[in-house]
DNA sequence: CGTGATACGCAACCAAAGGTTGCTTCAATG
DNA sequence: CATTGAAGCAACCTTTGGTTGCGTATCACG
């Protein structure tokens, strides 16, 4: 079940842009807004508004240099948000997995009840 | 890293809305717009276009039954979805960790040259 | 059989979110 | 100190999630 409390980080981790500029920030530590438009579809400031959103909720924190703000992610949060991935995938999984032996279950007494007969 | 694929997928089940949706007809087997709207915080019309949205990318399947639509989940799809879900937040996780153990053998070896100082 | 209730579909409309363009501001560097 | 590169601000557009209102089809029952 979708525990429903947790869905600024859900709705964050939602939008495809941020969850690639999430890989990026991973894979090259830090960025910029500038930084990371280069390597996405999108204009600066789309990407800015999206680490304001990210920023909000805590997935990333900025730091100021000079002229240029350095964004990082926050492993704690970010690890937060990828457990619940996976706890909501996992739960999808087990239920359909019990759908599916009921099923199979249901199917295996429908054949011995029509041998009976 | 995401993918990039089936960003149809991914923002078909992004929806807070969806989720619950899904998770209902999980726990109920099958469901009309109206049924579901009931144990929803929104209007039947919505519910409905969230199904649209859902049949769309085959998660769920409509039977119409005299003046009823009744919707089930498809199983394999939603597994599907189910595991992309896992696989990002596994990968992130896994990225996660290889950070923290690099920033550890880090912090080690700086201890270690200041004790030799 | 027809009349009311029920389930649905369609259309117009509204607000928020993702995206763009254009311009200003601020810091580094020659 | 003039220029350039980075960021911020504002107006605007489009899509999307949501609503209300109304028309249509199907059932159920006197």
């Amino acid at each position: 079940m979708s525990t429903a409390v947790d869905d600024d980080l859900w709705s964050a981790i939602g939008d495809p842009t941020r969850r690639r500029m999430l890989d990026l920030l991973l894979s090259e530590g830090s960025g910029t807004a500038t930084s990371l438009s280069e390597r996405l579809p999108v204009t600066r400031q789309a990407v800015a508004k999206h680490l304001a959103v990210l920023d909000r909720v805590g997935l990333v924190h900025a730091a100021t240099a000079g002229r240029e703000r350095h964004f990082r992610v926050d492993a704690a949060r970010l690890a937060r948000a990828a457990a619940q991935l996976e706890q909501v995938g996992s739960s999808w999984d087990s239920r359909l997995q019990r759908i599916k032996r009921l099923a199979e279950t249901i199917e295996r007494q429908k054949q011995e009840t029509e041998t009976n007969e």
